[in-house]
RNA sequence: GGCCCCGUAGCUCAGUGGAUAGAGCACCGGCCUUCUAAGCCGAUGGUCGCAGGUUCGAAUCCUGCCGGGGUCGCCA
């Protein structure tokens, strides 16, 4: 019986760094004497920065050179000798304080070339990890309608947990409600001010301290379709939990509708107010919890360095002995009056997801609440010791910019631009992209002008744009009447064409790909990404653009058909690894640009 | 004052212990009547804020300082 042409082929490794980091490592412990330990943690295999260097560069003669009492270059010099008899490497060069410069021969790059073709768009998917990490992002009080505040955080968010995803981990995306203390009842009195409106009366200027803002105005108009007059005759006590469940109802779907443009989807929308429900029982175990555990207390805090709040009174609360795993100052969990802190609910929340399986939970916030950091990690290491751990992001702010000029946004009187005008503005391409093209740690200028502009300054459209050509290339190929074949069932020898400088430079390019989206999702910076596929989209432009001076280059050849089908299969990978990135992204890979 | 982030080419920024520190923009030079529209190719440009330390090796890690930003609460 014949075997599937695939069946036939024993699939490289996806990672070729990874592949032949196993690779060394074998060839170093032929060196270790019988019975002895190395650490070989530090051992890497990159790509180095000079392609005159080769295509991979080992760092292991130098850093085992100590543990095994050898010079590098003399100790490099063994590991190479292993290393040459590898069959995928071409030769070998020893360099510089002991680096290990190996190039490998053309057949494993079309070899390589090959099974990126056949793993499609599964490319750099990393193998299940067995890990359950929960990212929680935006978080926006549900007050009111996103802000381009906003955005950049749940872009970061999201982006971080689909790389999560990709690289093998059950990632769940969160959204916790601030909907419990006293913001949502100034929020209820605020939407009950517009439902007297709604029914005729005139409410004259929003108060000072309430929010002014139009878009409750619809939320007072539901009321009255939902209560009649009703609620104007009960007293506060009444009316306030009734108008505040519909008012924060209505902000979330407002806020999800917004999420929805941008493209995020969350999947848990966890309320604060279910930790206070039953009389704050779930609040009331995490603490009882943290009290067995020896971590709570009571006492009084120190008062605040700087300048001393007015009103600042030493009283005796119950703490939390944060100082104790990590926090610079222990924090109270209930205040004096009895009511739980919003820390309190904190620590339920982290509790709660540690009961439901998370081993990291993945907090990105805005800078502002950098002085949680330290906070939340001692939480998680209170709460459950080594079995799971926080891990903040923190986003730096976003300025906005319109050729060049400042936006001006007056938060006090509403004046803010929302996300719903961004992206309707520049499209939620755009947003995504544009926001991720900075590491999160830094601020980040937004031109509207900029962010829309055709041109290769531009990356959203730089990379898009390298998509929508790998079309054209194809329809350009059809016109020529090239039968293009199915590549996901080739072998490294329908590539055995490929040697052009440019060409083999792209598949290398393209073979950084796995290891990129492992570091990037490691890191937790989804920038990385976004740099990498403008890169990649340079080396594609310019493999394309050396056509223009030697037509011989040219992916498409009528009078070479053979050659041609070879080309347009990297045209095809570089194509698949253009569109996993956009999709990481959360962008569309379009066939022709408009 | 304590804590957190940042400081890299004229500008905007990449570079999570490796070799001669990179990209885009700007500037300068060349190309672009035909060929693959939203241009192409090349050159110049550096005290990686400063000073110590760790080590075979530091823009990267540690300490101190300088400069810029954020933050500090029985709020949420």
């Amino acid at each position: 019986m014949r075997l599937a042409p695939t069946a036939q082929i024993e699939d490289p490794p996806m990672n070729v760094f990874a592949e032949f980091e196993d690779r060394v490592k074998n060839a170093v412990q032929r060196l270790v004497p019988e019975g002895e330990k190395i650490d070989i943690s530090r051992l890497t295999v990159e790509p180095p920065r000079d392609a005159a260097h080769g295509d991979l560069a080992t760092n292991a003669a130098m850093v085992l050179a100590k543990p095994l009492a050898m010079k590098p270059r003399d100790l490099a010099e063994k590991i190479a000798a292993t290393l040459q008899a590898d069959p995928d490497v071409e030769s070998l060069a020893i360099a510089g304080p002991g680096f290990i410069n190996l190039s490998l021969k053309s057949t494993f790059w079309t070899g390589h070339l090959a099974a990126l073709l056949r793993a499609g768009r599964d490319y750099g998917r990393g193998a299940p990890t067995g890990r359950k990490v929960n990212v929680e992002y935006v978080s926006a009080n549900p007050t009111g309608p996103m802000h381009v505040g906003h955005t950049r955080g749940a872009i970061v968010g999201d982006v971080i947990a689909r790389l999560l995803a990709f690289a093998g981990d059950a990632v769940t995306k969160e959204y916790y409600i601030n909907d419990a203390g006293e913001q949502v009842l100034v929020l209820a009195r605020s939407a009950f001010l517009r439902y007297r409106e709604a029914l005729g009366e005139d409410i004259g200027a929003i108060p000072a301290g309430l929010y002014p803002g139009d878009y409750l105005k619809p939320v007072g108009e539901a009321l009255v379709k939902e209560f009649g007059e009703t609620l104007r005759a009960m007293p506060e006590a009444e009316w306030l939990p009734l108008v505040r469940d519909r008012t924060i109802d209505a902000m979330m779907a407002m806020i999800r509708a917004d999420l929805k443009t941008l493209g995020v989807e969350q999947d848990v929308f966890f309320s604060e107010r279910t930790l206070h429900a039953a009389d704050g029982g779930r609040i009331a175990e995490a603490i009882a919890d943290l009290r067995q555990k020896g971590f709570v207390y009571q006492g009084t805090l120190p008062p605040p360095k700087g300048q001393l709040p007015e009103d600042w009174e030493d009283r005796e609360q119950t703490l939390l002995r944060s100082t104790e795993v990590g926090d610079d100052q222990d924090r109270p969990l209930v205040k004096s009056s009895g009511a739980y802190t919003y820390f309190a609910a904190d620590v339920a929340y982290f509790r709660d997801k540690f009961e439901r399986g998370f081993s990291e939970m993945i907090y990105v916030l805005g800078a502002d609440h950098g002085g949680y950091v330290k906070r939340l990690e001692a939480v998680a290491r209170a709460v459950a010791g080594d079995a799971a751990k926080a891990e903040c992001v923190l986003c730096q702010l976003v300025k906005l910019y319109r050729d060049g000029e400042p936006v001006k946004m007056s938060k006090r009187s509403g004046d803010f631009v929302t996300l719903a005008e961004v992206v309707e503005e520049v499209g939620r391409d755009p947003v995504r992209f544009m926001m991720l093209y900075r590491k999160s740690d830094a601020p980040l200028d937004f031109d509207f002008r900029k962010v829309t502009e055709q041109s290769k300054d531009n990356p959203v459209f730089y990379v898009q744009y390298a998509h929508a050509r790998t079309a054209a290339i194809f329809r350009q190929a059809r016109e020529a009447k090239i039968a293009v074949p199915d590549y996901a069932g080739l072998g490294s020898e329908a590539f055995a064409a490929l040697t052009d400088v440019g060409e083999i430079g792209l598949i290398r390019k393209l073979a950084e790909f796995p290891r990129l989206v492992g570091q990037a999702a490691d890191a937790r910076e989804p920038h990385r990404l976004a740099f990498y596929l403008n890169d990649l989209a340079a080396a594609f432009h310019a493999q394309y653009n050396r056509g223009k001076d030697l037509p011989q280059l040219r992916f498409v050849n009528q009078a070479e058909p053979e050659l041609s089908i070879a080309r347009l299969g990297l045209v095809e990978a570089v194509a698949t690894v253009l569109f996993i990135g956009l999709d990481l992204i959360g962008a569309d890979a379009p066939d022709e640009m408009r």
